[in-house]
DNA sequence: AGCACGCCGACT
DNA sequence: GTCGGCGTGCTC
């Protein structure tokens, strides 16, 4: 018999390896690597993966797999191995790794389930079961649970009266819809309608309905339409005229839309420049990586498009990864309007089950190209010719948590597989991508105008300290009072963006400034509207606002939101005929909400359109001639080594917004610190100074590019272990690097605190260090195996965020 | 993760 | 003497 090595769903360090399971006979042909099984494991069964069919196992006793879960693997070869590629740059578990890769739905869950043993009669147990299991009616363990059923059931058990059940289910089905469809040509049809008895009305109707109409058509349409029973169709079916069949639909998020076919744009000279490179490099199927640096407007679309073009010529496939929150339907539409039924679009506003479709459509080759968030990078193509990463230097390409992979690195490992091109865009690349294009690691290629030649926006600074000392203390200064002013008499749009803070709304006392934080994490609690109450993010602690301050008793404690609602507030006031869309967490919560804001802004049925982060990306109304932003200086505050880079990367894509067709664009920048780099060089717009600046302060203070990072973050109860140990850990790790090599720490993590276990760091800063993931394996080997209460050991290799 | 096995305290 | 607490170790 043949041996299948399997990967179960069991995410701890003992059970991060193969088990090997007996294939029945049955399924010999049908389980091949990169399926889904189940499997029984110690007393239940759960899913695996299977990643080797073997001849031969170390172990003399094995069980043998219970039923595959796939007819088709739904884990290529290339992408079981780039899973063991991830969990070897990632330290993840294996699983962990093939699970990201494809979608949630496809994920196990599992049921437990009480029956009466065979043999046993439901009157032999005692009462309260006797009844539940009569019959033969399977009894939900939770169910059972929560009736305190648990010390009868387990007698029971013990006596063998009642069997526990371990089901594994899929989460979402594959939606199938019945069609029926003539079996027969259409002439027989004719021959047998005039065979019919006469009293054969409705068959009689269904045959003259396919003698017409000699297609496919839903069963529900053809009773509905004739108002048939089933009987009809069945009698025809058993004739052998028809033909009954289950056929998978796809629940098409897109389905009620029309999209316009759009033709190529004709290239600008310097499109042509550009697209020439990559062109070339799809051609003779070359792995290369390309950086695009455009300013906004530049064009870099219709790069993309053209170059996808090509590669659907050529019979290959294309990813293109776009930033969450650019993948608005304008971008959809881009794409779909281009390559209609080709495109698959995946991104977080789907349901599981229309993910799982739009997954489905690549897996059956039923379509060329993805256009999705960072999860698309593992899309199931098996003929990719280009992958293409839209806003390159986005944070939000690397994930948080395991497996912490930077999409990114996940492109160019796959590009190399397939010998294909990525291309990586953007007006304010990040530096580790520029760097690398200085370097010629990757080929820089630069569109330095915007199409059209119109001109960039024209930005000015105000400083806001300036406005306070003349005494005017409202969050407007004069220069954008007067602009919206003007824009609103000219009956231009503007667009006000409010950079928030750090994290987002929490409940502030506008007397004492008292915040509430969480009882066991050390951090603000988040505001949530749905019940007027207070969650935190990282322990699930809840609580209701209170109505007064806990400190000072005042009653003025309240919700501080965004900032924007205090901002539309102070706009009524002072500009009241001024029509204004606010776009926030709130008011953009509910599904759709996002689109219908943006569609009426672009309808012109808003002056002013205020907003926080959402807004900053992919606007491109042809009447928006203002922009401005109220406080450019919130985030350059924060404990991370980027916000500088994030600042000046936010001001410039913000400033891109305006002017982006015939009229010209104005942007104002309201800060307190003028002086700073990142905002002055935002304010000219010159992003090879900011870049040369950048690179002498990350130098100079040994951050990427220069250096690579690893954070070790080390959490426990008790505030003296989590010292102890990270100071061991600290030891530990200065022993096994080279000299070269800086190891930081042990330090407070800026989040000191979650869920009553203090957290603290080591940041590793190396250059060159071909041993440093065989010694953090080693550390979390270590941790991972030591008893539950012991200290937390997590590690992130390149890491974004500090905390 | 779940679950069984196993060794100590408070009860019929 | 038993029921049940959760500490430890195993799952092919």
């Amino acid at each position: 018999m043949k041996i299948a090595s399997v990967i179960v769903d069991v995410p701890t360090k003992q059970t991060d390896k193969t088990f090997d399971y007996l294939i029945p006979e049955q399924w010999n042909h049908l389980v091949v690597p990169g399926m889904r099984v189940i499997v029984p494991f110690g007393p239940r069964n759960i899913q695996g993966f299977v990643t080797e069919i073997k001849s031969h196992s170390e172990f003399n006793s094995l069980r043998e797999i219970i039923e595959p879960m796939d007819l088709e693997p739904v884990l290529s070869k290339e992408l079981l191995e780039l899973g063991n590629w991830l969990t070897d740059t990632t330290l993840c578990f294996r699983i962990f790794a093939y699970q990201v890769m494809l979608p949630a739905a496809l994920k196990a869950k599992y049921e437990k389930k009480v029956k009466l043993a065979a043999g046993v009669k439901a009157s032999d147990l005692p009462s309260p079961l006797s009844h539940l299991l009569d019959g033969g009616a399977m009894l939900d363990w939770e169910e059972a649970l929560k009736q305190g059923l648990v010390g009868v059931l387990h007698r029971e058990a013990i006596k063998g009266n009642i069997e526990v059940i371990y089901l594994v289910k899929e989460r979402v089905k594959k939606k199938h819809i019945k069609v029926i469809r003539p079996a027969v040509a259409a002439v027989q049809l004719k021959e047998e309608l005039k065979q019919l008895p006469a009293n054969a009305e409705k068959q009689k109707q269904v045959l003259l309905y396919f003698i017409d109409q000699y297609q496919e058509t839903e069963y529900k349409k053809l009773t509905s339409q004739y108002q048939l029973s089933p009987s009809a169709i069945k009698a025809l079916e058993s004739k052998g005229l028809l033909d009954g069949m289950e056929m998978e639909v796809y629940r098409d998020p897109f389905d009620h839309r029309v999209f316009q076919k759009t033709e190529p744009l004709p290239l600008t000279e310097n499109q042509e420049k550009v697209i020439t490179p990559i062109r070339n490099a799809v051609e003779t199927g070359k792995h290369e990586v390309f950086l695009l640096y455009g300013v906004t407007g530049s064009g870099k679309t219709e790069i993309y498009l053209q170059s996808i073009q090509k590669v659907i010529e050529k019979g290959q496939e294309a990813i293109v990864l776009v930033p969450e929150i650019s993948l608005t339907p304008q971008m959809v539409h881009r794409f779909k309007s281009r390559f209609g039924d080709l495109v698959a679009v995946m991104h977080s506003g789907l349901s599981a089950g229309e993910k799982y479709d739009e997954w489905r459509k690549v897996q059956r080759k039923e379509v060329k190209v993805v256009v999705g968030a960072r999860s698309a990078i593992f899309a199931p193509f098996e003929n990719i010719g280009i992958i293409i990463i839209d806003e390159e230097h986005e944070t939000s390409y690397k994930q948080e948590d395991m497996p912490r992979y930077h999409a990114r690195d996940v492109a160019i490992r796959r590009a190399q597989t397939y010998n294909c091109p990525v291309v990586l865009g953007s007006a304010t690349p990040s530096l580790e991508s520029f760097a690398r294009a200085q370097k010629n690691v990757y080929q820089l290629l630069t569109l330095p105008s915007r199409m059209n030649n119109q001109a960039l926006p024209s930005v000015e600074i105000i400083d806001m300290r300036e406005e306070l000392r003349s005494g005017n203390r409202s969050m407007f200064s004069r220069k954008l009072l007067e602009l919206l002013k003007d824009r609103l008499e000219k009956q231009q749009q503007s667009v006000l963006f409010l950079n928030k803070r750090g994290h987002s709304s929490f409940v502030m006392c506008r007397d004492c400034g008292y915040v509430v934080n969480c009882p066991n994490c050390d951090i603000s609690l988040t505001y949530h509207r749905a019940g007027v109450r207070m969650k935190c993010h990282y322990c699930g602690y809840e609580a209701p606002v209170p109505s007064v301050c806990p400190e000072c008793s005042s009653e003025y404690i309240r919700y501080f939101g965004t900032g924007t609602q205090k901002v539309e507030d102070e706009l009524g006031k002072i500009l009241p005929e001024a029509r204004v869309i606010r776009m926030d967490v709130d008011t953009t919560g509910r599904k759709g909400a996002h689109e219908k804001l943006l569609t009426e802004f672009k309808e012109g049925k808003a002056d002013i359109l205020l907003g926080t982060q959402m807004i900053a990306k992919g606007l491109d109304f042809p009447n928006i001639t203002l922009v401005g932003v109220l406080s450019a200086d919130t985030m350059l505050h924060l404990p991370d080594f980027r916000s500088s880079e994030k600042t000046f990367q936010l001001l410039t894509q913000v400033s891109g917004r305006a002017g982006r067709h015939k009229l010209p664009g104005e942007v104002i920048i309201q800060t307190y610190t003028p002086e700073h780099y990142s905002i002055e060089l935002a304010g000219t717009q010159d992003y090879n100074l900011f870049y040369q600046r950048e690179m002498m302060v990350r130098k100079m203070r040994h951050y990427p590019p220069f250096y690579y990072l690893a954070m070790i973050t080390v959490s426990h109860e008790q505030l003296l272990t989590v010292v102890s140990e990270t100071e061991k850990i600290v030891q530990f790790i200065s022993s096994q690097v080279s000299n070269k090599t800086v190891v930081l720490g042990p330090t407070v993590s800026p989040i000191a605190r979650i869920n009553n276990r203090y957290r603290y760091q080591c940041l590793i800063k190396y250059k060159r260090e071909p041993n440093l993931y065989k010694t953090l394996k080693k550390i979390l080997d270590q941790y991972q195996t030591t008893a539950k209460n012991g200290p937390l050991v997590s590690i992130d290799v390149n890491p974004f965020i500090m905390m």
